[in-house]
DNA sequence: TGGTGCCATGAGACCGGTCTCAAAGAAAAG
DNA sequence: CTTTTCTTTGAGACCGGTCTCATGGCACCA
């Protein structure tokens, strides 16, 4: 017998065992195999190089070369492989971006304003969803390390374990923070002014009489309260809160801490219960401040179903301008937040730093605005 | 209240003292090169192609070889170079996806269905948007293409220019079409029963007593009506269009095509002066019909502007169950798609492909629902 | 004890671009 | 006409992985 190839030994092997899997393949279609810079060059009777550096745009080639080039590429329908130009550049082309999750439509506009700019400047956008868990935001990250992003743009999930984020910085990769800032941690940031927005939606709510106010945020936690000794584990909510408490203080009103909830990203069985739950107490809020417009919805439709009526049982106040919160009966008063602005900012942050700035961090606080329509009014 | 500079944009640095990483960042990018294979090999002192071995996961190796490589690569925190593994395997675990509007909530969850089934088999997946434009719809695939995305998910701008789809599925990289269909181009595809959905929401308006019913649709064109020469470019709009016609003749109704009309994507004040013109002819029609949650939002705050009750005056029914479509005044009755599931579909198919599976293409029309709420009554 | 087959390992080609460097040729300067 | 400078071009290394192939060692068997 002679020697037995690698490849004889497999197709031995395939025969023996009746695998099907290899008349599969036989049958395959033979794709032709992607034109290369080689194959230009060929045709085009210079050599690779020369090819190379008239397709990359970058040397310089004579006229006759590069029409002759140009034709040739254009003959054969060539297709630069990005892939293998990001490996010797070093430069991807691309941006990756974590958000907590994309089907709400804060990240959905954000992501428009990062999207913009990044083709604006001819960067592609790789978009990954974390789902406000931690682990996802890790693995995510190395995922898009790993295809050599040239910088990140996250909104991160957890401020208290952030060391996958560190590591990114110590590797030299830009990164740029987008609505919730990292204590301690100096680097590129664009949030909203949390604080003064709940604190003025919360004052709203004091001034129309309230003295039972409700804050629902989102994010899951083990607990339902946040006074529970789990600490607020992502900046805006925890600045939200003090904001709140704040303007809750300043009204006067005892133990403001005791109408704090939370809710659950993507689960609003738990949420409405929450919800229910907080209003079937005897002296139950008379006003709610919903951290985010998919939040505020879900109180909407439970207040619906509870056949509590708005505002004349209970007010409600949400973040974010969402479209739908215009149709409603009654639309909602919002803080209206500028989304798509903040994506085009931290877009344009991280498109500099890749192109070499090296200002130091900036900490980019963006202004909110109240947009009162009528689910407010004096307490019953 | 906490002051809040005007331009809000700090420095940190400015405010911090001695902050070790950015003084670092103003020298020079000097940062220390990605650890490869080779280093790991050095430390483990074996060679390359062996630690290469360990650390793919492919050879074999001894457990003593195993170990040591593992250790040097965990001490030197290895991160594997997607790039360059893609190269040479010609795999990169990446399914790229086109999509007309991110912003559109059918999107957004469709986009989840897929990336909830990429993800669990180990793709990634890297979303490109169209706008619904045909060039921005080619340079994405393009772009999506030299970057080697294993397969391609396109929700397709316009059937009438399909060359750079058929140029993708020549060069045998799988592509799956979602939501809408490509005469004549027999590749997989993933739709609903546009037509029968629309006819049935027709069929429930005439029932009603309906005989002016418009049919407001979401794709830019040149004129507002569709019935201008201009043919219909998408196959889902066209499929609706004929069921929307098929019941109005059904029930009797003449020219029904004068009650079509366009608006645009992403073009809000062009779509309320459409609907402004629409129902301020003097026999306006008394009933519309929404191709997508978007369009049927607009329409709605449009009617609610001009002050036109629903259903009193206009009954409503839009494509989509929207999260805001029940909590309006009234709930509007909807088509509801099983969009989340068309989303799993589509990349389940693509990832069959991606791995072998060379099937006939498979044509998967899923089933809508009428969810009937408040937004339809006899005519006035 | 030698043959045989398998396993572990290392050397080096390869993927498809970019980039450095040197040689050849042309134009400009002396 | 020679020297210098600039431009155009080609040869080949390189990026960081994968993969083929050859080799050396060891177990198994007669």
């Amino acid at each position: 017998m002679r020697p037995v190839s690698k490849k004889s030994y497999y197709y031995l092997d395939a025969l023996s065992t009746g695998n099907v899997e290899l008349s599969a393949m036989e049958k395959k279609p033979t794709y032709p195999r992607p034109v290369t810079v080689n194959d230009v060059a060929k045709r085009a009777q210079v050599s690779k190089a020369t090819a190379a550096r008239v397709l990359g745009g970058y040397g310089g080639a004579s006229e006759d070369v590069r029409r002759r080039v140009t034709a040739a590429a254009k003959a054969l329908d060539y297709k630069p492989n990005e892939l293998a130009r990001s490996m010797t550049t070093g430069k991807s082309g691309t941006i990756g971006v974590v958000v907590g999750d994309i089907e709400n439509s804060f990240f959905g506009l954000a992501v428009r304003g990062i999207s913009d700019v990044a083709h604006a400047n001819g960067f592609n956008v790789i978009l990954a969803n974390s789902g406000e868990n931690i682990e996802a935001e890790k693995s995510a990250l190395e995922v898009l390390v790993g295809k050599r992003v040239d910088g990140l743009i996250v909104t991160p999930a957890h401020s208290g374990d952030t060391a996958h984020l560190k590591a990114v910085v110590r590797s030299g990769r830009p990164l740029v923070l987008l609505d919730r800032s990292l204590p301690g941690f100096h680097v590129d940031t664009v949030v909203v002014d949390d604080r003064d927005a709940a604190f003025n939606a919360t004052s709203k709510l004091t001034e129309a009489g309230h003295r039972r106010i409700a804050y629902v945020s989102a994010v899951k936690a083990a607990a339902d309260h946040f006074p529970d000794g789990s600490p607020i584990a992502i900046s805006s909510v925890l600045e939200r809160v003090e904001g709140f408490l704040d303007a809750c203080r300043q009204a006067g009103i005892a133990d403001p801490e005791r109408w704090i909830r939370r809710g659950g990203t993507n689960e609003p069985d738990r949420l409405r219960a929450v919800v229910t739950a907080l209003m079937s107490e005897p002296d139950h809020p008379t006003a709610i401040l919903a951290s985010d417009s998919v939040i505020a919805l879900e109180i909407f439709k439970t207040l619906q179903i509870m056949k509590i009526p708005i505002p004349a049982a209970v007010s409600l106040i949400s973040f974010h301008d969402a479209d739908w919160t215009s149709v409603t009966n009654p639309p909602v008063t919002v803080i209206d937040q500028p989304i798509y602005a903040m994506g085009r900012k931290v877009a344009e942050i991280l498109i500099d730093r890749v192109n070499g700035d090296t200002a130091p961090a900036a900490f980019c606080v963006m202004k909110t605005r109240l947009i009162e329509r009528q689910s407010v009014a004096a307490p019953p």
